[in-house]
DNA sequence: CTGAAAGCGCTTACAG
DNA sequence: CTGAAAGCGCTTACAG
């Protein structure tokens, strides 16, 4: 299979000592064995392994956090990572992204076998049978913008991210008001829907229209125009900002007095003077980082205290 | 010291061989063994030593890319990112971000310990004694945006940008013509600005001015605003979209009519119809990804050319 | 169902 | 300068 020490011990005539020795680049060795041995270990495409070398010299604990992160494309994902990744950093830990394209199963079957002390679980619950493996093994896991009863949890007020925006369009006289969501059917826009009616409802006002389409800024576009040609509607709330930016850009080309708002505050959203309910993402990674860290180096005690952080989000008011 | 099954074992009164069985939830094992030994397993606070789980299980080749990644924190450094982990995700890879916040020697020192099979080098240049350590190890790596004559490196044509950038003010009637800087002096701002002097140069203009300030568009908008009212200059170019998007600022509120120019792309720049030197950052990263990867899983020929992969940047011309 | 033993690939005193 | 041996913490046939 792989070649190992011994194998070079074997064709070079030197014991497996010496040339650990020279592979070490310690002190003691002829120039002469130096020479034979490097050669022959380049012969046969030697590679240290690494895992029994940590073994044997005690460097474990390498202080890695590694995190699950399904959609680094996004770009609200990537301020959370931006967080994450600035204070573990502060804090002396490196960072592991799990592969995600991976079958889940391939995904787990990795992390039980990477010395990572930590796991932060973004957006995607994990199953039972997951759970409990990265218990049976001890590693701690906290959910980051997702919540689950009896797990740790990090994560933002959804429902009252919702009703900011029922707000903002009724206090701008809408009567007429749509909801524009993705098809992921997550959590959080269940959540963001939820709190958006209920507050709706309470007014006496009713939704209009609710639509479910792919995250993308042109087809937001298109159905935004659409519904501003039809005149049945005077206000959207978006589910996030890339729909809201498609959004828009329709009430803009058609000079519209229809209002809308999003969610996120993404890093165009200023710029276009769009409303919007913003969520601190950076926030929200640091304050997991520095969680899960707290929970490692605290691992002795028996604080068996679930953690639930709930962030509130705040309504932008700009000029849409 | 760290607990282990040999403490359980002792303890609990039963082999080794026996605590291993329950710990991995193996079948043969009595129940009341079982519970004894889990029992003490906790009270001891014993946690497993995947590294010996590892070596033993023959379960190495962790599939990871190491990168060290300086400032997460610049947008453009995220797009990088996005496309290497998108690369990876494809092919099956892990990703590690090596903590940085380390002094550079911790880096190392952990990367050596590491079982990762790549490594990715952002912007920041490897000193001879990292590289050889590398080497030794037999790791490859790759530096991404950056080059190096004799090393592997994928990155830009920054002195082509630069020249782009000059054209661009030129090409619009600009006779008094700044530039704009951070304080980084990093490889990319060199050229960019050699670039950009070497075109005026050649068009028997002279820079009449040059400031390095601090990576910040706050501080970008104030000095483009005291020039802009010196009236001394009518056109610029800022070493990145950050300075530029800042001096966009100061141009609108004083309506004036001087030209202006960024770097980069970043996302608001769009919006914001500013005028640039479009990098695909993505794509850098997508294509760092593909080859660090096949250059580990060909490594066994002796296939040892040099990468070296210049990327031209766009120009994009907006209303700036 | 359980214990003793061999072994994963490497390092490092210990003699010589 | 070099070899033989012990050991890192764990798993897994092999007997019993």
């Amino acid at each position: 299979m792989r070649v190992t020490i011994k194998d070079i011990a074997k064709v070079s005539g030197f014991g497996i000592g010496t040339v650990s020795r020279v592979l070490n680049g310690s002190s003691a060795v002829s120039d002469i064995t130096r020479k034979t041995v490097l050669n022959v270990a380049g012969r046969l495409n030697y590679k240290p392994n690494k895992t029994a070398k940590m073994l044997v010299t005690g460097q474990f604990n390498t202080a890695t956090i590694g995190i699950i992160l399904p959609q680094i494309t996004h770009k609200f994902s990537l301020k959370i990572l931006e967080g994450i990744y600035t204070c573990l950093n502060l804090r002396g830990y490196s960072l592991l992204i799990f592969n995600v394209g991976k079958q889940r199963e391939e995904i787990f079957r990795q992390i039980m076998y990477t010395d990572f002390t930590g796991l932060l679980a973004l957006v995607d619950p994990l199953t039972e049978n997951e759970k409990q493996r990265l218990k049976e093994h001890n590693n701690k896991f906290i959910y980051l913008d997702l919540h689950e009863p009896g797990e740790n949890s990090i994560y933002f007020d959804n429902m009252h991210g919702g009703s900011l925006a029922a707000e903002y369009l009724m206090a701008r006289e809408c009567k007429k008001i749509a909801f524009i969501g993705d098809l992921s059917s997550s959590q959080q826009e269940k959540e963001r829907f939820a709190g958006f009616e209920k507050k709706l409802e309470a007014n006496n006002m009713s939704l209009q229209g609710e639509y479910f389409i792919a995250l993308d800024k042109e087809v937001a576009y298109t159905l935004t125009s659409d519904l501003i040609q039809q005149g049945e509607i005077d206000g959207i709330f978006y589910y996030c900002d890339i729909l809201a930016l498609g959004g828009l850009k329709a009430k803009k080309e058609l000079a519209s007095d229809i209002r809308i708002i999003g969610y996120d505050d993404i890093s165009p959203t200023e710029y276009m003077n769009l409303s919007t309910i913003r969520q601190d993402g950076v926030n929200l990674g640091k304050l997991g980082a520095q969680k899960i860290v707290d929970l490692i180096e605290k691992a002795d005690r028996e604080d068996e205290t679930v953690i639930h952080i709930c962030l509130e989000p705040e309504l932008v008011v700009r000029e849409s």
